[in-house]
DNA sequence: TTGCATTCCATGATTTCCCATGTAGTGTTT
DNA sequence: AAACACTACATGGGAAATCATGGAATGCAA
């Protein structure tokens, strides 16, 4: 049984949008789909979001699932609440993996996030999240800093102390 | 009982990637394999890593949660946190050995320690790293140093008291 | 009938699987 | 203690299946 998602890397996006899913990522979404069965494919979510979000967030249904749930304990009418359910549920599209392995990310979504003809997978634990390239490899520049300013040899895992800055 | 990972030792890598775990790890990543059952092979997480890592670090499943675990307790969206979600989600894979005790050593990451047919495992307690040969032991020169520092005949244990100096 | 989306088919490149072999060890038998 | 199985380990090769990707054909709606 596979559990996370792992892993990142650049998928070619042709001219109808369509995108392959890495593999190993197909057998998490699989788990993760409690309607799957032995010889359908995969479904899942995706969330885009409002403007300022410049990549699609993918969920498991599990997952999507359990969010849904945490935003239905919240207060009924409160503004977290309510932009909550916007983003997730109105902001939001479910697909589904076709019998290649790939998904069609339909234009509007592609164009939200400035997508031409590569996409950028990147795995976070229990979603994975599809960037433009470019803007991925922008968003690692403070991390590089935060990388950068630890001592030479130093142990990554020391981030993980309370201690070790921000 | 946790057992842990011990010995060191080259292993021979062939064209298509595939490398034997040493024998004696083996034995450690069933026991760090909660999804292990008889019969199976068990599975691990390989952690590539940032572009300044030069060596493969590699957990148990086991250990792999407990560093999720950890990671999922720190500030939402702190740099801290982010820049390890990266590392160890995105940069890194699961590893299956087979069933002759072998693993597959993708390209890329073979690549990026620049390993071609040879590679050097080394234990290190509750994980173990594989190296290109040649530049682990280029990280020993700075440990040769230190011991050649020491009295002649001195007990090498005493480097475990705070009064060793370094 | 033009434009877009959904299917179906095609193919090169990996990756996986299955089987084969050499080489240490270990222990056993004369 | 020499000869002989036996077994575990490390490694190799080729066939088969999977992956990522492209293109054509089909269906349908404006």
């Amino acid at each position: 049984m596979v559990r996370r998602f792992r892993g990142e890397g650049v998928q070619k996006v042709d001219t109808k949008g369509r995108v392959s899913i890495p593999a190993s990522y197909r057998a998490v979404l699989r788990d993760g789909d409690p309607n799957w069965s032995e010889g359908k494919m995969p479904e899942f979510v995706i969330v885009y979001g409002d403007r300022r979000r410049d990549f699609l967030e993918c969920f498991t249904v599990d997952a999507a699932n359990e969010m849904d749930e945490r935003i239905s304990l919240m207060p009924r009418g409160s503004g977290r609440r309510r932009a909550l359910e916007r983003l997730f549920n109105g902001q939001s599209l479910s697909a589904s993996v076709d019998e290649t392995g790939r998904i069609v990310l339909p234009l509007k979504q592609r164009q939200k996030i400035d997508i031409e003809d590569k996409a950028y997978f990147v795995a976070m634990g229990d979603t994975f999240q599809i960037w433009k390239p470019e803007t991925y490899h922008a968003t690692e520049a403070p991390i590089d800093a935060l990388l950068d300013k630890m001592p030479d040899g130093a142990d990554i895992w020391t981030l993980l102390e309370d201690d070790a800055g921000d």
